[in-house]
DNA sequence: CAAGCACTTTACGTTAACGTAAACCTCGTC
DNA sequence: GACGAGGTTTACGTTAACGTAAAGTGCTTG
């Protein structure tokens, strides 16, 4: 268990580059505040795949930012199948032949121009909340003046 | 069935004020793209409450406002047990009392962090999409060069 | 070595949001 | 008066996304 020059800060703790570092699933869990079945029902569902130490998930990097990247997606509204279309593809990249790439651009347009809908979606509802709000705020002023 | 001076556009036709205009359920739903099914499902939720005619449901101008703003919410990734909670209260409004509104201004305090949070999700997963869009395309441009 | 964590698999349960099917009215019209 | 187009109720079915419970594995700690 020696290695060479540096003090040897071997697997467990501190200033790691980041990219080595590994996570356990509960772990990950706190980090994003899910529960450890909800990460294995994404691993099954295709989104992550962990390596193994004898029996227990190892998340690298890689991983984390899936599961960030799966999690934003459901803030969204997007279903893990819609979620996966694409961070498979994305994966399927640098082999991927011409007709795979393009299929990808297609579904890419299409996430976007979802996207911009629901910019414009934000939008109108903000309007309707300050709308709402104003007149609550108008309500309250008549029913008690000193506040 | 007669009136007096004007021609009298009774009911069924084209430029009402759009505030008398009553739809049908099949009116709405090829409106919005949406099935029969879901529209009764909302007012089973209590989301809508269109009146009758004998046992015909009519829709007035204020249920398919409602019905718009349903579908946005749902768009937007809310329930509808979100959408309602904020639908309901908004009607309570005029006779609601002090508690009631500062509960509702709550509500729309949170809902707009929500959408706050949306607005940064989508920031962000654009710049990604943009960002594997920008890596497919250089890849095709490797495979296929004259495209 | 027992006890306690943190992890594992397997499997059945649950909730939201509709879909789908059946069986029945009620018009205008051929 | 049969019928087709729309509407209605009732009720069971389906899918996604997990929750929950049971039973086992493996380490390290008093």
């Amino acid at each position: 268990m020696s290695r060479t020059s540096p003090p040897a800060p071997e697997a467990s703790a501190e200033a790691l580059p980041r990219q080595q570092r590994t996570y356990s699933i509960g772990e990950l869990a706190k980090m994003f505040e899910v529960t450890p079945r909800t990460i294995r029902f994404y691993e099954q569902e295709g989104l992550l795949a962990p390596t193994r130490q004898g029996q227990k998930r190892i998340y690298r990097e890689k991983d984390r930012v899936r599961l960030k990247l799966t999690l934003r997606g459901k803030r969204l509204g997007f279903s893990l199948a819609e979620i996966r279309e694409v961070v498979m593809m994305y994966d399927a990249m640098p082999d991927g032949n011409a007709r795979q790439l393009r299929r990808l651009l297609e579904i890419l347009a299409e996430k976007r121009a979802n996207l911009e809908r629901q910019l414009e979606d934000i939008r109108l509802m903000r309007m309707e909340i300050d709308d709402v709000d104003q007149r609550a705020r108008e309500v309250l002023r008549q029913l008690d003046p000193d506040a």
